[in-house]
DNA sequence: CTTTTTATATAGGTTAACCGATATATGTTA
DNA sequence: TAACATATATCGGTTAACCTATATAAAAAG
């Protein structure tokens, strides 16, 4: 176990970042970056899509720039909401970091 | 992959809950019960107060109750830092879920 | 003191999440 | 069109995170 490396949430990022806005996966990969410190692999970013896309949580358009389906859509609100409720404090954590 | 899990952060979430309030391991375990639905078994929860102890980040008293340490202070801080810069629009999703 | 319940500990195994390496496809410039 | 750059795809492997099952220790009840 390493401790704090907060990973698991590549796909619940990814979901979060289309329903503001489509984006190829380069794209998305750059917005990781901003929030993550670095960016994540073509190993890491495209295999997500793909099995974002086979679960029907997103689709892509011919220049394969991904937005989410009515499905992902679903999906992503009922993720925020566990989110939410796992760190109900959180508005404590930004105090805490400052 | 399975999308949006979450998994990850335990270990974040033990120092973040006993910074809050001195715990043992089972009333942690109601505390993360709370807040992830499921309460952690026995198998996960003193394997990460193990191996948070080995690394200097929470101490036990003769009760078994933990702390944070200074340096688990330190790590909860950074921790916390990582986590706000990650989910910098933690406060949309607040609204998602709604 | 004995029994029962509650808490803690640990070994072993599973898997989700991710990455490195590599290959191919697509676009861009000369 | 050739050379180069960028974007996408996939395989194979690693490991962190966690759980199940089981064992032991401690506390509470009888």
């Amino acid at each position: 176990m390493k401790c704090c490396d907060m990973k698991g949430f590549l796909s619940y990022l990814i979901l979060w970042n289309l329903s503001k806005k489509g984006m190829n996966g380069s794209e998305l990969a750059e917005e990781l970056k901003k929030r993550k410190g670095s960016k994540p692999s073509p190993g890491t970013i495209y295999p997500a899509l793909k099995e974002l896309k086979e679960k029907g949580l997103i689709i892509a358009d011919k220049n394969k720039v991904y937005s989410l389906t009515k499905k992902g859509e679903k999906e992503l609100k009922s993720a925020c909401a566990i989110f939410c409720k796992t760190f109900y404090d959180m508005k404590d954590m930004l105090n805490c970091c400052k």
